[in-house]
RNA sequence: GUGGCCUUAGCUCAACCGGCAGAGCAGCGGAUUGUGGUUCCGCAGGUUAUGGGUUCGACCCCCAUAGGCCACCCCA
């Protein structure tokens, strides 16, 4: 046993790995930009009343989620790493006065994020997350633009479909009135209910909703749905997300039991799952409108919706979607030698073909020539330089490991000659596929 | 946080009823020292997750701990 490991739901990201999400992350970077979302950068950890307050005590988040740091100090602040972007984010929009810049304040940020739940595959302490941020534009255009967003994310990640489920859970006028009916609703079932739901009525009646429990599930197919309930201005505002959704083509489902964790949402609320599986731990994404959550942090009452979604489980539903992830890129060039000692013109030599935009992986051990092209060919790479005899007339030899042929290169069009190499090298490999 | 299953080499897995811990892959080296992915040979790699207990004897049975996984909870 090594006598350290990763803490308990952390992991290494080793090569293969971390260079898929990699590659997640470059594809989230020019999505964002090109809807004019601006990157942003928060403390991986804050004041733990933020997340206290913006996410609300009673969520599964704080109450058993929340990863604190104990304060070095007796009387110190308290901690917490952060669960999820949004609530640092607008704290960070209130804290610099972002409500003087031009409204809405587009942002993106993608990192570490940290739950201290049990793991679970799919489920980490640590967990990378993609997410945007439109702070201060009421809707309902805004969210369908951020709807269409998150889809067109999966689609160019390579997941082939996914399921968004869609709904609208009200706000301060007509939400609380729904509460109230749905509990009275299942406090007159009460003898239908199971012990452990009984208890979850009195504090997340709402929680309810998405029971994996049968019998309230029969008990929810007649229960008041929010959809039914909500206020004029929020009916509205949901039929006009829908109308703005289709009109740039979004596929959706309707989902009226879908709630989300986090007190903050209110009015869209959506969630993404891949394709077929819905439930666990398989969510891919989600977000929502969070229209209190900067006056509930200090700020003026300003509207916001944004939308997060976890890089992890993307890599992890590519997988199990068996599509590969792409190759890495081959390098053009190992520089080998077969004299053992003369690392000085390998490195020299390499050093100028990396200047030249090359990739160059020089072989500065002391291996013996066959070995070196063994491993170069392992490696995946197309050419390899060896230095020999004839460097003493300013010549090598430029190897092509997939044909295996060679010729004589004098060292100062080497550079030149790889580019030209790898150029038609890549017409040949277009004309195979 | 609750319940259950699992843990043998870097990886995937063997090892009869409790009786000397093995293979494939990966790694490294060699096959008459300037030419590669195949092949052949070899080397290295283990306190059987950790700590106790039972037994003449434990990878195997019992207990605890850690980690992983499944379900719940909940989310990404």
């Amino acid at each position: 046993m090594p006598m350290f490991r990763a803490a308990r739901g952390t992991r290494d990201l080793l090569p293969p790995e971390r260079v898929g999400l990699a590659r997640l992350e470059r594809i989230a970077s020019d999505l964002a930009a090109r809807y004019g979302y601006r990157p942003i950068e928060t403390p991986l950890f804050e004041q733990s009343a933020v997340f206290e307050r913006g996410i609300g005590e009673v969520t599964d988040v704080v109450e058993k989620e929340l990863f604190l740091l104990a304060p070095r100090e007796e009387d110190g602040e308290r901690w917490a790493l952060r669960p999820e972007p949004t609530a640092g984010i607008v704290r960070a929009y209130v804290q610099h006065g972002m409500q003087t810049w031009p409204q809405p304040v587009k942002v993106t940020m993608t990192g570490s994020m940290f739950r201290y739940d049990r793991p679970q595959a799919g489920r980490f302490r640590q967990f990378w997350q993609f997410d945007v941020e439109a702070i201060g534009d009421p809707g309902p255009a805004i969210d369908a633009e951020i709807i269409e967003l998150a889809a067109r994310f999966y689609r160019d990640a390579g997941l082939p479909a996914v399921t968004i489920l869609l709904n609208s859970i009200g706000d301060s006028v007509c939400r609380p009135a729904y509460i109230e009916e749905l509990s009275a609703y299942y406090r007159a079932h009460i003898g239908d209910l199971p012990p452990l739901e009984r208890a979850r009525l009195e504090r997340a009646p709402l929680r309810l909703l998405d029971s994996k429990d049968e019998r309230v599930i029969a008990l929810n197919a007649a229960a008041p749905q929010i959809t039914d309930r909500l206020c004029d201005a929020c009916a509205a505002h949901f039929a006009a997300v829908r109308t703005h959704l289709h009109a740039v083509g979004v596929e959706y489902q309707l989902e009226p039991k879908l709630v989300r964790g986090l007190d903050y949402y209110t009015r869209t609320a959506f969630e993404v799952y891949p394709a077929g599986a819905t439930g666990q731990q398989s969510a891919i994404g989600g977000g929502g409108r969070y229209d209190g959550l900067v006056e509930l942090l200090g700020g003026r009452p300003t509207p916001g919706i944004g939308f997060g979604l976890g890089l992890d489980r993307v890599l992890l539903a590519l997988g199990t979607a068996g599509i590969a992830p792409t190759p890495e890129p081959a390098p053009v060039a190992v520089v080998v030698g077969s004299d053992p000692v003369d690392t000085i013109t390998r490195l020299r030599i390499a050093t100028e073909l990396r200047g030249a935009g090359i990739v160059a992986r020089a072989e500065l051990g002391n291996r013996k020539l066959g070995k070196q092209l063994e491993a170069a060919a392992r490696d995946g790479a197309h050419f390899a330089v060896i230095i020999g005899d004839e460097l003493a007339d300013g010549h090598v030899q430029l190897r092509d490991l997939e044909a295996g042929t060679q010729r004589p290169v004098s060292v100062s069009s080497l550079a030149r000659e790889l580019e030209r190499a790898t150029k038609s090298h890549r017409h040949g490999e277009a004309k195979q596929l």
